[in-house]
DNA sequence: CGATTCTGTGGAAACGGTTCCACAAGAATC
DNA sequence: GATTCTTGTGGAACCGTTTCCACAGAATCG
C-alpha cells in the first residue's frame, strides 16, 4: 500500500502512463475530462509520485552537505557555527544544499551516522561538537564522504576545525591570575560528558595546569562539575558561594554556563565583577550583548572554514586531502564581568 | 565530461557493470587485481556515482522539508524558530530531513523558490520571516507542496504561524503609557523594508494607534526608521538623545534593535531604565539573558507548530488543509529595561 | 471531399544505478 | 577422474518517472 506507481494509476484510469505524467505536471495538453478522471484515481489510490525517479529521469543532480547538530542545550553556540556554514556556502557559487540532522543522544548519533552512510545522500558532512569513534571514522572514509568536525579535540586522526581547549583553559586562568585572583573556581560539565566530547575535560586540564604553574594547588571544593545546563550551573554556583571561603573568580567552561553563574551570584545580592569575576568561553554573539568576558573561539569562522574545506575536498582528488584550515589564535575578550582583585 | 556512468567505467576497464557496482559498494567478492583496475579507471574518468539512481534502484525514499531562511541579520530570531522546528521534528517519529535554503536578497528568494518548485525535492516548505506574492502562493499550491510562513502578516490567504504585529505594537505602547510615559520613541526598519515584509510597518501602526487612543499625537521626530541593523539602531538612538526634548521611553521593533538602542544610551552615560526605558519585541532567549523587557511572540513554538502543521498536511487530503495552528496570545515580558516614569 | 492541421493520447526508450541468476574455471572431495 | 564446491564475473531486468515519437480522430481548409 502507498506504493502505487504511475502505471497503477494509468491502468486504473484506463489511460496511458504518458497521460498520467502530463496530469502530474500540469501539462495543458490533457482534456478536462481525462484530467479529472486521473486526478480522481490519484486520490483513490493515495498515489504520491516518487521524486527520486523524477530527478533521475529529468537528469537533475542534487548535491547536498549534511550538518549534524547536537542536542538543544546551548543552541546559540550551534547557531553561531551554523551561521558561518551558511555564510561560507553563500560565498561559493555552487548549488549545494544543506541538510540538517539533529541528534538527541549518543546512540541516536550512531544511528544517524549509520543511516547516512547507508543512504549516502550526502556528499560531505560537518559534525558539530561531537566526537567520532575510530570505527565511525573508518566507515566515513570507506564511504568516501569528506567530513570535518567543527570543534577541536586533541590527537584525532581526522580534521577538526576549532581551537585548542587546553590552551584556552590556560588562557582564561592565566588572565584571572594576572588580575590578582588566586581562589579561582571552575564550573563545567561532567567527565565523561553525556555526548562523549572531551571539551570540558581539556579546558579543566588547562585550568589546573596553569594554577600549578603559578604555585596554586587546584582544590576539589572549587571544581564543580555537573550536567550541562543553565539551572545546574546556578545550583553549583550557589554551592560555591556557600563555601566558608568563596572564590573570588569563576572560570565557566562556556558562556552559556557563565551566564548561569552570574545569575546565581546576582541572585545572592553580590555584584559581578566587583565581588566575583566571571569569565566564560566561546564568545557567542550573545556574549557581546551581555558584556561577558570570555575566550574567543571563532565559532562562526569555524563553520565558514569547515564548509569551504568540504567543498574543496569534493572537487578534486580524494587521495590527497586539502590541508585542514586553521583558525586564528584564540584570545581573551575583555568585557565587564572581570576585574582586578585589588580594585575591589 | 564528468558525465561518466557505470557503463563507461565497465567498458574502459573491460569488466561487466556488475563488477563495477561491486567495487563501488566494497563487495568482498571482487579479486584484488580487478578492483585495482576498476578503481584506476574510476579515477581516470573522474567518475562519481549518481546517488539519485542509487536511491531509485535501492528503493529508498527520502522525505524532506525545506526551510527558507532570510539573510543573516538578527540570526538569533531565526535560530529560535529553527530550534522549534527541530524540536517538533524530533517529537514526531518520522524520517523527514530538513533542508536549509538561505536567501540573500528578495530576487534570490524568488529564484530559490522557482528552483524548489522546478526540482520539487521537498515535500513541505517552512518560510521564515518572508512574505510571498500571490503568484508565488499560486505556484506553491499548484505544485501541491504544503507550506506555511513562520511569522504573521495580516490578511494573507496562506497559513502564517505567528502573532499579530499590530496587536503587539499596541501592547508594547500601552505598557509604556501605563508606566506614565508620554514621550515615547519608535525605532524600526524602513517601509517598505528590503525584504518586503510588513512586520515593522504593522508594529509601528500599533504604536501610533495606541498613542492616539490616549490622546497623544505621534511625532515624526520620535519615529526613527532605517536599515535593520545594530549599528544603525545606535545611530538613530543618538539622534533621539540629541533632540531638544529627548524621549523618556523607546519602543524598538525587535530585541535586536533594542539592544542597539540600549548600547547607545549607555554610551552617552545615561542609564536604562532610570533615565530611559526600552522595550523590545521578540523575546529571544538572548533577551532573557540581557534582562530586556519585551513582547513575547513565541518564536520557538512557532517553529514547532509549523513543522507539525506541515507534517499533518502531507499525510492526508490536500483538499481540506488542516486548521492552521494558532499561538497563545502574546504578552509583555517585564524585565529590567523599563520602569515607571514617576520612579525616576 | 480529399488534404492538412490540431488536439489528445499511448507507450517505448531512457535516466544510472543495484541485484540476481547463470556460468566458467579452478580447488577440493571422494 | 568424475563430482561437487567455491570464487569471480557478465549482463538482463528492474526501480518509477519523463520525454519523444507515432498516431487516431476531429476540425479546418482549398
Amino acid at each position: 500500500m502507498g506504493k502505487a506507481t504511475i502505471r497503477d494509476v494509468a491502468k486504473a484510469a484506463k489511460v496511458g502512463i504518458g497521460t498520467v505524467s502530463r496530469v502530474l505536471n500540469n501539462s495543458p495538453k490533457v482534456s478536462l475530462a481525462t484530467r479529472m478522471r486521473v486526478l480522481g484515481v490519484i486520490q483513490n489510490l493515495d498515489f504520491h509520485p516518487n521524486n527520486t525517479a523524477r530527478l533521475l529521469s529529468r537528469k537533475i543532480r542534487i548535491h547536498n552537505i549534511g550538518v549534524i547538530t547536537p542536542p538543544f542545550t546551548n543552541y546559540y553556540a550551534f547557531a553561531d557555527r551554523l551561521r558561518g556554514v551558511q555564510r561560507g556556502l553563500a560565498q561559493t557559487p555552487t548549488d549545494y544544499e544543506l541538510t540538517l540532522f539533529s541528534v538527541s543522544s549518543l546512540a541516536h548519533f550512531d544511528d544517524q551516522l549509520a543511516l547516512i552512510l547507508q543512504v549516502r545522500n550526502v556528499e560531505g558532512l560537518l559534525i558539530i561538537d561531537m566526537d567520532l569513534t575510530e570505527m565511525q571514522v573508518d566507515a566515513l572514509r570507506q564511504a568516501g564522504i569528506p567530513f570535518a568536525g567543527l570543534n577541536h579535540f586533541r590527537g584525532r586522526s581526522w580534521t577538526c576545525i576549532g581551537t585548542d581547549n587546553i590552551e584556552g583553559g590556560q588562557l582564561a586562568t592565566e588572565f584571572l591570575i594576572n588580575l590578582g585572583h588566586t581562589r579561582i573556581a571552575y564550573v563545567g560539565d561532567d567527565f565523561p560528558p553525556e555526548y562523549g566530547w572531551p571539551t570540558g575535560e581539556e579546558r579543566c586540564a588547562g585550568y589546573k595546569s596553569t594554577l600549578r604553574k603559578h604555585g596554586i594547588e587546584p582544590l576539589d571544593e572549587l571544581i564543580r562539575l555537573g550536567p550541562y545546563d543553565y539551572q545546574s550551573a546556578k545550583t553549583r554556583t550557589f554551592a560555591l558561594l556557600d563555601l566558608p571561603e568563596p572564590p573570588t573568580a569563576i572560570f565557566a567552561m562556556s558562556d552559556f554556563l557563565a551566564l548561569g553563574c552570574i545569575a546565581a551570584i546576582r541572585q545572592r545580592g553580590l555584584r559581578v565583577p566587583e565581588d566575583i569575576s566571571v569569565i566564560g568561553y566561546d564568545n557567542l554573539e550573545l556574549s557581546f550583548h551581555t558584556g561577558l568576558t570570555t575566550v574567543s573561539q571563532h565559532l562562526e569562522l569555524s563553520g565558514e572554514l569547515g564548509i569551504k574545506y568540504i567543498l574543496s575536498m569534493h572537487g578534486g582528488a580524494e587521495s590527497e586531502p586539502a590541508a585542514a584550515p586553521s583558525l586564528p589564535p584564540q584570545s581573551v575578550i575583555v568585557r565587564y564581568t572581570t576585574q582586578s582583585i585589588s580594585a575591589a
